[in-house]
DNA sequence: CAGAGGTCGTTGAAATCTGAACAACAGGAG
DNA sequence: CTCCTGTTGTTCAGATTTCAACGACCTCTG
C-alpha cells in the first residue's frame, strides 16, 4: 500500500476523529436513556430489539450473536440476565441438539414497547434530526461500504436504499 | 417532540444502522491491529495518543479523561497499567496538590512510533479511502454536530474545516 | 456402525470497567 | 486563621467482558 505512511491530512483527520467521538458519545446517551426507561443495559436492549426484529421473535444463539455483532460468551452471559429478569427463555432445538433458541417473552416484547419511544427519540435529537436528508443517504452509501468490507455477512442484513416507512426498529 | 413516536424511516434506518455497525466493526478492526503491533489494548494506545498530542506530552488525569472521554476511574485502571508498562510515568503538580500529571515516556513515544504506522494504514483501508473527498467533508460536517450537541467541550477541540497535511495523529 | 472433524453453547479464571464512597487539597467567605 | 464548598484522583466491590478450553452434538466418510 503506497498511502501507508502518509499523515492523514487534516480534511481526513476531521472525519475520522468526529466519526469516533460521535459514536462514542451516542453510545453513552444511549446507554443512559436506555437504563433509565427500562432499567437494563443497552447490551441487552440490543439483544432484546434483535429478537424482536427476527422471525417469531426467537434466534439460535450463535446467530443472535452474529447479529448484534459480539462474542458468544458475552451473549451467553447477557442471556442469562435476560432470562433471570424473565425478559427471554431458552429453549432447545428438537432438529439441532446442540442449538439453543433465545426466545423474546412476553414481558420482553412489553419491556421493549416501554424503552423504544424514548430511544427513538434519543437517536433521532442526536443523530437523524442532525443531519439532513442528503446527508444521510450520502452516510448511509458510505457506511455500507465500510461495512462491507470487514464484515460481507453484516452487510447483507442493512436495509436496502428505497425509503417506505420501516416498520422497523 | 412532535416526532417521539414515529418510526424511522428506512432512509434513516439505514443511516443509523449502518453508522452504528460501522463503528462496531472498526473498533474490533483497529484492536486487532494495535494488539498485534504495540501488545497494548485500543484504550491504553487512545491515551498515549491524546498525550502524545498535548503540549509536553503531559496532561492531568481529569483533562485527559475527558479528552480519551473515559471515567476517571478507568483512567487511573489505565494509567496504572501503562505505568507498569514503562510507557508512562504520574508527577505530582508543584502549584495543586491535587493534580496528577500523566507523563509519556520516551519508551511510549517509541511505542506509538511502532504502532501508528500500521494504525494509520488500518483507518485508510477500512475508513478514509472508502469514502470520497466530498463525503468525508459532509461526514465531518455531519459529525461536529453531533458531538457539538453531545459535548461542547470536546466540540471545540476537533480540528477546523481546513485542509493541510495535518501534523497530527 | 465407528471415527474424524467441525459446530454449538457453556464454563472458569483473569482482565477490565462502572459507580459510589473516600481522603487530600484548593479557593473563597467570614 | 477557620469553616465551608467544590475539585481531584484513588479505592473498593460488584458487574461485565475476554479468552482459552471443554463436553455435547452433528455430518460426512468409509
Amino acid at each position: 500500500m503506497s498511502s501507508s505512511s502518509r499523515p492523514l491530512t487534516t480534511r481526513e483527520l476531521r472525519a475520522w476523529l468526529g466519526f469516533v467521538r460521535a459514536g462514542h458519545l451516542l453510545d453513552h446517551e444511549l446507554e443512559r436513556q436506555i437504563k433509565r426507561d427500562g432499567d437494563i443495559s443497552h447490551a441487552e436492549y440490543e439483544v432484546l430489539v434483535h429478537l424482536d426484529w427476527a422471525q417469531d421473535h426467537r434466534l439460535r444463539m450463535a446467530e443472535l450473536a452474529s447479529r448484534v455483532a459480539i462474542s458468544k460468551s458475552r451473549l451467553t452471559y447477557q442471556v442469562t440476565q435476560l432470562e433471570r429478569a424473565g425478559l427471554v427463555v431458552r429453549t432447545s432445538c428438537p432438529t439441532d441438539g446442540r442449538a439453543v433458541w433465545a426466545q423474546l417473552t412476553d414481558a420482553g416484547a412489553a419491556l421493549l414497547a416501554r424503552v423504544r419511544p424514548g430511544h427513538r427519540e434519543a437517536v433521532r435529537e442526536n443523530f437523524i434530526d442532525l443531519l439532513t436528508p442528503e446527508e444521510l443517504d450520502v452516510l448511509a452509501d458510505a457506511m455500507s461500504r465500510v461495512v462491507a468490507r470487514l464484515s460481507p455477512t453484516l452487510a447483507g442484513l442493512l436495509p436496502a436504499a428505497d425509503d417506505k416507512p420501516g416498520g422497523r426498529e
